[in-house]
DNA sequence: CTTTACATGTAACTCGTTACATGATTAA
DNA sequence: TTAATCATGTAACGAGTTACATGTAAAG
């Protein structure tokens, strides 16, 4: 159940709609986790009905209507009992990797471009995860706690781009060697 | 349809039963991508009616009969289109960045056993991979070439372990500097 | 007037997990 | 005789994706 978690963990301090929310998963939190709006509506019913979070209507000028969501005191403990049980590995499933099992003289140029591809989305994630810790996590050291924890997550998110890029290069030489 | 087409590609240069391939899921082809019985005796009755794979009943003494799937000629060519195809970047989920997204003075103590287990268990993949690299990718320039798309993907998984290692230790610093 | 951002959902489907279910053979 | 390995499945559920569906308001 991590996304109910991962929900519960973005209201640890704000409360938000639903539409926040999704907001929230595709920028900041989407580093760790991913969630579609249709994804985050369904569970915030599931913790409304768990009394997790408490729904408030928000009537805005100028705007639709929202409901807001607010982590209760229940679901602040449910959390709280989360995070002291085990983490499970998450399997890492990557299809280009199972495509590249298939390498062959036909499909060795697309695969490349794939990478190439891979390599340059992977930059641009890069460049974000740094600027966000440049403008807010200049010294981790001297950070609160709680933000000594996200500081280390986005840490996992950029050392793994990072990761990501030196494969994408050393697999673009070995297939470029094939190449010529 | 990943999960087809990873079958499909185990059966490349052998046929194999469910059960088979569900050890073959466990261990090496499972460095790129998991499966469980259930999903691949599911898996399979789909490809049998796609007609992408071939069913035969295989006697043996000593042990129940099995039922050995072999990719057929449309699977074949089923699997070289989805190679050409565009790949998309698996949304990686971690539930251990979540949790350490809630660190506090209660959890910070079973946070970094888990980040240690999880060192650990990084630790014990990163030799089996290295074994293998040894045993059977010495010279990867020399590979034939569908051999050095595997070898590629199993650098990725190596890779990648090497990055969660070097993570974990980041992590456990910063960690243990906050306990002293 | 058209697009973008705001705002909330439903329905149908596939993918993945957990639990259940059965039965043979082999090694301790 | 008990456990492990071989062998194949079903049922139920939860997680994730895709398509559909509706409507307001601001900005260009």
């Amino acid at each position: 159940m991590a996304l109910a978690h991962a929900i519960m963990t973005a209201l640890i301090d704000d409360e938000m709609s639903g539409y926040e929310l999704a907001r929230s998963f595709d920028g900041s939190l989407g580093f760790f986790w991913q969630a579609s709006h249709q994804q985050i509506y369904r569970e915030l019913a599931r913790l409304t009905e768990r009394r997790w979070v408490r729904r408030r209507l928000v009537s805005q000028k100028g705007r639709p209507d929202k409901i807001s969501y607010a982590l209760s005191h229940s679901g602040r403990r449910a959390l709280h009992r989360w995070v002291a049980e085990e983490s499970r590995q998450a399997p890492s499933k990557d299809d280009l990797l199972i495509r590249l099992c298939n390498l062959d003289a036909d499909n060795v140029l697309h695969l490349a471009a794939e990478i190439k591809r891979r390599r340059e989305q992977t930059m641009q994630r890069l460049y974000l995860y740094e600027k966000i810790i440049r403008a807010h996590y200049p010294d981790p050291q001297r950070l609160p706690t709680r933000r000594r924890g996200v500081y280390l997550a986005l840490r996992a998110a950029i050392v793994q781009a990072e990761q990501a890029l030196q494969w994408c290069d050393e697999a673009l030489a070995l297939l470029s060697g094939a190449e010529a």
